[in-house]
DNA sequence: GAAGGCTGCGACAATGCGTCGCATCGCAGA
DNA sequence: TCTGCGATGCGACGCATTGTCGCAGCCTTC
C-alpha cells in the first residue's frame, strides 16, 4: 500500500547524530521530515506542522518525552506516535501505550521497521486482528530482569534516584551507575 | 482503605504451584478468588463470575493468554485485567495494553504490587502524574528479585543448573555460586 | 539566605564475576 | 560393557563491578 507522502513526520530526538541519520533516511523515502530536540521545540514545531506521524524519543536531556504524548494528541488527535528509546523498559512501554502511543520500539531499529510500526498500528483497537506478538520461549535474563524491576520502582518514585535506591535497598552510587551504563546493548 | 471485598478476582494461570500460592494470598486478604488454568476454563468461569479483576498469565500451555483479553472485556467491559507473565517482553506488553489490559507485570511479583497494579491503573489518563503514592509499600530488593527469578527458571528446567544458566544467559559458574551463597541471610 | 535533599562524579579498596581447567558422575547408544 | 556426552562441583586468577567516602552544584522549602 502506498504511503501518503504528503504526511509530515516529526522526529523528536536529542541525539543529533541519530536524528540526522533518521531524517535523511526518511526524506530519501519521500517523507517530509522535521526534527526537534527538546520538549519546547517539539511542541512549537508540532503546532505549525500538525504532523500525522511522530517519532518520539523518551530521553530528552533528562526530561521524559512521555509528557509530550498527551499534548501532541491534543494538538492533533489523529496523529500516530511511535515511541523509540534506547532505554526501553516494560514500565515505560505500558505508560506510553496507555497515554496513546501506537507503538513502542527499542533502539536500535531500522527505518523500515519504524515505518511499519506506523502502518501496523494505524487503526486503533484492531490489535486483535493481526496476530499479537508471540510469547517468547526464553525467560528474561537476570540482567534484563533487574533492569525492568529498577525501571518499575523508579517510576513508582517519580524518577527520584535516591528514593528508589533506598526502596531497593541498594546504594545510590550503584543505581546511578546501572542507569547510566544502560545505553550498552541488550 | 478497605477494598471492595465483594469483588471477585479470577486468576488465570497454568502453573498450579504459583496459582495455589497466589489464591491463598488473595483469599487471606479477603478477596473471593477463583482460578482457571486454560482458555476454555477461564471463559467459562468468567461467564459465571463476571469478575471485576483478572490476573492473566500469558503462557497457558502454549496458548497465548493475550487472546483472552478482548473476550474477557466483552463479557464484562468494566473488568480490570492485569497481565502477569514469566516470559515478559516489550512486544507482548504493548499488545496487552492495546487490547485493554490495565497493567503488565513480569513474574516475580509480590501480592501487594499486584493488588496495587489494579488500583493504580484504575483511573486511565493519569499515568504521567504518577501515583499519589498513597501506599508506602516497599518493593522487593533486586537481590530478592533475582533469587525468585532464578528459582522459577531453575524449577522450569527441573533443577538442571547448566540449562538454567543458558536460559538466563549467565555463566554456569556464577549461577552455582549464587545458589550456594543463598540459604544465608535475607 | 540558610537548611536539607537530590544529583553527578572521582577515587580506592573489597567483593564478585567470567573464564579455564580438571575430576567425577550418570545416562543413552553402540 | 564400553564409550561418549553432558551435568556438576570446585580451585585459581585477573578483570569488572560494588560499597563507601567525599565534594560541589542545584533545586525547594521555610
Amino acid at each position: 500500500m502506498a504511503n501518503d507522502m504528503s504526511d509530515s513526520i516529526l522526529v523528536i530526538e536529542d541525539d543529533d547524530t541519530f536524528s540526522a541519520t533518521l531524517l535523511r533516511a526518511l526524506k530519501r523515502r519521500g517523507y517530509a521530515a522535521e526534527a526537534a530536540k527538546s520538549v519546547a521545540a517539539a511542541l512549537s514545531l508540532a503546532r505549525s506542522l500538525l504532523p500525522a506521524r511522530v517519532v518520539l524519543d523518551l530521553n530528552l536531556d533528562g526530561a521524559s518525552g512521555l509528557v509530550l504524548i498527551p499534548q501532541l494528541l491534543e494538538l492533533n488527535p489523529g496523529c500516530r506516535i511511535v515511541v523509540l528509546t534506547g532505554y526501553a523498559s516494560i514500565a515505560t512501554a505500558v505508560d506510553a501505550i496507555k497515554l496513546g502511543a501506537v507503538q513502542y520500539l527499542a533502539k536500535p531499529v531500522d527505518v523500515d521497521t519504524l515505518l511499519q510500526a506506523f502502518g501496523d498500528a494505524a487503526a486503533p483497537g484492531d490489535v486483535a486482528a493481526g496476530a499479537p506478538a508471540a510469547v517468547p520461549h526464553l525467560p528474561m535474563s537476570v540482567e534484563r530482569m533487574e533492569w525492568e524491576h529498577i525501571q518499575r520502582v523508579l517510576r513508582e518514585h517519580k524518577g527520584n534516584i535516591s528514593a528508589t535506591a533506598r526502596a531497593l535497598n541498594m546504594h545510590r552510587r550503584t543505581l546511578q551507575r546501572k542507569l547510566l551504563k544502560r545505553p550498552a546493548r541488550k
